[in-house]
DNA sequence: CAAACGTGGCA
DNA sequence: TTGCCAAGTTT
């Protein structure tokens, strides 16, 4: 990039301010995390948005709030109710980051969410937007708060041609909020930049006859919208098979085992299950040779009640889904037998959500 | 810096 | 059907 303005000198900067935030007075949507500026509720909202759609969000962030209204009351909380509220909504790192971040603040903070850049960044899960996401919108203060919708909307005003894949980018777009920036009203500011690049300056086909700062769009001007911004990317998915098992005792419970508290979908609940290697034993036998031998029991696998395919960012899971008895198990905090009823309480991904929709149509229960 | 980390919607 | 996309952060 330049050092002249960032280009910034191609627009009267106080038009464009005042262009964009007339259009986002006028036209932003009625979003549940817009009625107040508690640092709370935006933070939730902000942590619930990464990567995430806003109408996925909206039945999420309305039961985590009533659920957990306060920093005292998600402080407070068991980390499984938390995950559970989060259920679904992928990325579960968030939530047990949000929670550790939100005790520290609880603590250390006398439950005030820090106002101060340099305080707020040392927050778990508080990466360099959401901490200027936090300043601007709850406390008012002229940071840049650089999502996707903000490097999309700014590479085609100011035509800046960096790739937004690569995390080196960000820094030349927070520049550049930096000079826009209204120092009036930079909660609304960074809003409208998102808004605005949600409803208006769209990934494809943007709708630039609507745009209330098409006038101020180098690229819209040299007709280059559609080839902005430059995005290079490169995803290796990898595929893995894998066995599980639904295996249930005399009394029809469930046994199902905690995951490691690190790596994909840490903490959350599953079905015991393993990665397929071997083509040439049977699955079913390793299936029942692989638990037996790591949970010290003695199964038996039935049936196979169908299978799974979940797809992930970067890898796919296949799952082939067995049914099967077990004798006895020696549970403790991350194994147990549980019924039924007794499941819902229990955290579990999408993948393994599915499997017990299998198996409870199988069993005809 | 690249890769890991979820899920559902849509063209 | 396949790939891209959605208010990113951590390692």
């Amino acid at each position: 990039m330049n050092n002249r303005l960032l280009k910034a000198d191609y627009i009267d900067i106080y038009a464009f301010q005042q262009d964009l935030l007339t259009w986002f007075n006028e036209e932003q949507r009625d979003l549940p995390w817009r009625k107040d500026k508690d640092p709370y509720k935006i933070w939730v909202s902000e942590i619930m948005l990464q990567q995430t759609r806003v109408d996925t969000v909206i039945p999420y962030f309305h039961r985590f709030i009533e659920q957990f209204p306060t920093i005292a009351a998600l402080s407070e909380a068991e980390e499984e109710k938390v995950l559970k509220a989060w259920e679904g909504l992928g990325y579960y790192s968030r939530a047990r980051n949000l929670q550790t971040a939100v005790r520290e603040v609880y603590e250390k903070y006398g439950g005030v969410v820090p106002n101060h850049p340099k305080e707020i960044a040392t927050l778990k899960g508080v990466g360099p937007y959401t901490a200027g996401a936090i300043l601007s919108i709850a406390y008012g203060l002229p940071e840049p708060a650089v999502d996707g919708n903000v490097m999309r909307v700014l590479s085609r005003i100011l035509l800046i041609t960096d790739d937004i894949a690569k995390a080196s980018s960000r820094k030349v777009f927070e520049a550049a909020v930096r000079e826009l920036i209204s120092h009036d009203n930079p909660s609304d500011f960074n809003q409208a930049l998102m808004e605005l690049g949600a409803l208006i300056c769209t990934p494809r086909s943007p709708s630039c006859l609507l745009c209330p700062v098409r006038d101020h769009c180098h690229a819209f001007n040299e007709g280059k919208q559609n080839e902005l911004p430059v995005k290079v990317k490169k995803i290796k998915k990898r595929e893995v098979q894998l066995a599980a098992a639904l295996l249930t005792d005399s009394e029809g419970r469930l046994l199902i085992r905690k995951r490691p508290d690190k790596g994909l979908l840490a903490n959350l609940w599953e079905f015991p299950n393993i990665e397929l290697n071997l083509q040439y034993v049977s699955e079913k036998e390793q299936l029942k040779e692989a638990i037996n031998t790591k949970y010290d029991t003695n199964i038996s696998i039935t049936d196979m009640i169908g299978q799974i395919e979940h797809i992930f960012t970067h890898l796919t899971w296949n799952i082939n889904v067995y049914q099967g008895k077990l004798d006895r198990v020696i549970e403790d905090k991350d194994l147990k037998l549980v019924s039924l009823e007794e499941i819902k309480i229990y955290p579990f991904p999408v993948s393994h959500q599915k499997m017990l929709k299998q198996y409870i149509e199988a069993a005809g229960i």
